[in-house]
DNA sequence: CGAATTTCTCTCGCTGAGCGAGATAGTATC
DNA sequence: GATACTATCTCGCTCAGCGAGAGAAATTCG
């Protein structure tokens, strides 16, 4: 978020560790964005297809099928925009197409290994970074982390569904 | 970041509660983005634009001057890039071009009023959400999530540097 | 059942963000 | 005052994503 200079309207915006962590929290998802624009990049990929892997994998995860309807709304592009993007993914061979079975308008993408690797080769390191520090906090501190975060993603969607 | 099924290679990957705080952290961003991306299509502005009115007023706020150089630099731009990238934020009045007195090759970029107020009205109840939640925490609980929070950003980085 | 409506994906043509290459103008070094 | 360097901008291009709409399969309804 951006700083809030004049305390004016709706905030407490002296300087403090409320703002503070506001700023901690900015940070972490710039610098997150930039370190995917940066490994995207390298892998010949757009930052939209990085994000789209992040969903199919989750999606591959948690044994839900995802097709081109639900990708492209979970990303905010249009029906055109989704057929392009899976059409780059399919050409690098992340993804493959199957027609639904039980429904002949559907496609349901299936996710490579390929995909899989990139996406642990990007994350993974991270991914130990954090389990590891948060393996040596008191569970007191770590479930006051959890609290926190859970607060910050209910914040995030109360202020999305006003629009 | 993206799951982690199989416990191969570096990291436990067992479904435990670090990688239950890694999930919920790349879930914020994830939605963090969204958001950002919805707030700049409903005013006009491209993701890119509202992260450089980030970059801007966090450089306004502490007392930083901000060039295209370094603007293109933060985001990861090219010069090509950054020029039309300050066209559209001056054609909108968000930014205003002014020669460095000191060295006229720079051209400094001044912030609009108008950018902070837009900055605030997306940021603000975000932030007063945050900030309100940060208030009611114990100080030991505020302390453990400034510390995980600069724990990520050291990680990211870390991880930004190897390339 | 067959027609009308809806749902899902894809095609076409276009706009514009961002890139690479290089021009220009100002500064530092000798 | 020539040379090297730095900061920004210009030009031409590529391609991600949009709007509009076509096509195919499913659903609803007379």
């Amino acid at each position: 978020m951006p700083p809030a200079d004049h305390p004016r309207g709706t905030a407490p915006e002296e300087p403090g560790p409320g703002l503070d962590v506001v700023h901690q929290l900015r940070a972490v998802t710039v610098e997150l964005d930039l370190l995917a624009a940066d490994f995207a990049r390298r892998n010949g990929l757009h930052p939209t297809d990085l994000r789209a892997l992040i969903q199919l994998l989750d999606a591959a995860r948690s044994g839900t099928a995802v097709t081109p309807g639900r990708l492209g709304a979970a990303l905010g592009l249009n029906s055109a925009g989704t057929t392009s993007l899976i059409d780059r993914l399919e050409r690098l061979g992340h993804v493959r197409r199957l027609r639904d079975p039980h429904d002949g308008r559907r496609v349901l993408l299936e996710v490579d290994e390929r995909a899989t690797a990139l996406g642990r080769s990007f994350f993974g390191p991270l991914i130990d970074h954090v389990v590891g520090e948060v393996e040596t906090m008191p569970p007191a501190e770590l479930a006051a982390v959890r609290r926190f975060l859970a607060h910050v993603r209910t914040g995030i969607e109360e202020h999305r569904e006003q629009g």
